[in-house]
DNA sequence: TTTCATTCTTAATCTACATTAATGCATAGG
DNA sequence: CCTATGCATTAATGTAGATTAAGAATGAAA
């Protein structure tokens, strides 16, 4: 699969950004892309809710096209931020890129494909929280994104797991002793 | 927004299908559609687990189209179907369609709002799967289906909100009461 | 109508995970 | 180097929701 950038047109140099860890790449309020083409590092997408507490919807490394955020948005009041678990460098994609760019039907079939993949990574979230325990989630997690768990720390794991860090400790510690 | 069928030039007499209430539309091991448009009725996508158990993982009614079916695929060994809680009348999308249909830009881009609204759902079941408790759940999706909950049987709400039905009637009762 | 099968409700018990709290480990800054 | 400050682990107690079971309501079939 070619690279989105080179798909769109859009001259790199011009749009590429680079973040340190820990800065924020989107706060609430700020004007969003509509949606972020990971070149490098690693980023979260999380939303904080009414009690304070974060809660990881999303972590997106190289090769992978976080969703679209604004759609998120009907979804007030709670609030979106995405950060940066790495040094990054990002690619913003607006909508009017894609409809300026001149698509062939081809090249369109392309990003379709990305915004399928991210679709059906959301489908098996949702399966996987209705229907599995903490512990299949995390083995799952672990077999989904082998080079994240070295790379993300433990309580953000558990924050996309929908588990506390305590409990998240408590399962692979189970997991070790186990084997 | 206009109809689907419309923006895709599908000739519909030939590509409305109808269905019973109880029908399958789809089972695992079947060929299946890239996407199902509802034009009528309320169908459910489900998966059963390795127990035996059903988990919906999305309704559709009328004007809603289901995201990439085969995009679970990659899941397995879980299965995944589609059948009738009343009776329907769906069209079937294949990808050809698409590819096939002389789409204009604004065309394409209705296809894309559609697909997106989609993920828009999705991600918000996230959200609320993660950072909410039942009852909150429940709320949310009596506010956002508000056409749904006399058309489709409880057991079924408590499995897409990922909660036993007899705690989904718990909650009702509580609801009930409180107000 | 009567009968049989599903669905819904209510209540008792059980379990996975949250919460709280205390202790040990790191990594960063002085 | 030493000392913060945040992160991971472990254990205790609490709670939402699962499970089980029994009865009531609904609805379809004879």
């Amino acid at each position: 699969m070619s690279e989105l950038d080179e798909i769109l047109n859009i001259d790199i140099d011009s749009n590429i950004k680079s973040f340190k860890k820990g800065e924020f790449i989107q706060k609430p309020d700020e004007p969003k892309a509509n949606a972020i083409y990971v070149k490098k590092g690693v980023i979260r997408s999380y939303i904080i809710d009414d009690s304070g507490k974060e809660h990881i919807y999303m972590f997106a490394s190289e090769g992978w096209i976080t969703g679209d955020i604004e759609a998120v948005k009907f979804n007030e009041p709670t609030k979106l931020y995405i950060d940066c678990i790495e040094d990054v460098e990002v690619i913003f994609i607006k909508k009017d890129h894609i409809n300026e760019a001149d698509l062939s039907k081809e090249k369109m079939q392309e990003i379709m494909k990305k915004v399928w993949r991210n679709m059906a990574k959301l489908q098996n979230r949702i399966l996987l929280l209705i229907g599995s325990p903490a512990v299949d989630r995390y083995n799952h997690f672990l077999e989904t994104y082998p080079e994240l768990p070295n790379r993300v720390p433990q309580k953000m794991i558990a924050s996309y797991l929908g588990i506390a860090p305590e409990a998240l400790s408590t399962i692979r510690s189970k997991l070790a002793k186990g084997k």
